[in-house]
DNA sequence: CATATATCCGATGAAACTACTTGGAATTGT
DNA sequence: ACAATTCCAAGTAGTTTCATCGGATATATG
């Protein structure tokens, strides 16, 4: 029930890639030092981002990362989905022959999680990069940066 | 963004005793063996549970545990954040000039965060253990038992 | 070409957390 | 008295999280 800080590290570098986007590729390093996460780590965090095709690299001197789309086609679903592995990890389903309990093939916990789930995912899959960009600056407005 | 093993057991253990609700107190032997959970670790997740105010529990024999309200008055975000820990736990919450990134203070996990919170915590604070048990019901009508 | 700048890659390690166990003390209906 | 049952405080094995390290590979730039 919490972002774990692989996520959230994960998630507020691809917020930084979303807000120099259309500008050159970003170093690791470089985001890194602004979002404070650690270098090595982010490093990783990064691997299965391009593997999920949400983010570019360019190797070598002057490389670095970049969006693979703009920042309205791509949502904080994917991203958590990469990130987080599946959202779905109910255990408690399609057990055949009702395992969960004694209690016939609905159990409590799946049908609350599928409640829950519903909910997550429509929040996250209809929330994209470009609507945080938005959210961000309509709050930093006027705030002493 | 998964039910822990311990949300799972502790929710169907608090869905067990809204179907006993009613009769007598129901033991930790009784609820373990119907929800398939360990005994002694049931017992462990009854002592928040009861701390909360949400079971009561009678000692010696033919003692055990009973919902301390009607299941339409015990919402299923309650169980989950006594069981789960705080719902909200954004470290990135409230720290004094934006240590969070060189971004202001709004930094990208805290705005997901605060939507997603408003989503779940929507969803499971007006779900109840009685919703749980009529969708429950008409799960299994006509099933085999 | 040489070099500094980067990504890539695989292994390793420490700390925290999760799931579960153990052993026994205290309480209470029969 | 006795058996059933909650209460309580540690302990433990396994997994996951959060990293770190060392070096190989690629590439702009001078």
């Amino acid at each position: 029930m919490k972002l774990s800080t692989r996520s959230r590290y994960g998630m507020n570098a691809m917020f930084e890639l979303a807000i120099r986007h259309g500008g050159g590729p970003a170093s690791i390093k470089d985001i890194s030092e602004t979002q404070h996460i650690p270098e090595a780590y982010l490093e990783q965090l990064f691997i299965p981002l391009k593997k999920a095709g949400l983010i570019i690299s360019a190797r070598g001197a002057q490389g670095g990362y970049t969006l693979a789309r703009d920042p309205g086609e791509i949502s904080i679903g994917a991203i958590l989905r990469t990130l987080e592995g599946s959202i779905l990890p109910v255990e408690c389903l399609d057990d055949e022959g009702g395992s969960c309990c004694d209690r016939g093939n609905s159990c409590a916990g799946r049908i609350i999680w599928e409640k829950l789930h519903a909910s997550i995912t429509s929040v996250v899959d209809a929330l994209t990069l470009q609507d945080i960009l938005q959210e961000y600056d309509t709050r930093n407005k006027g705030e002493l940066i």
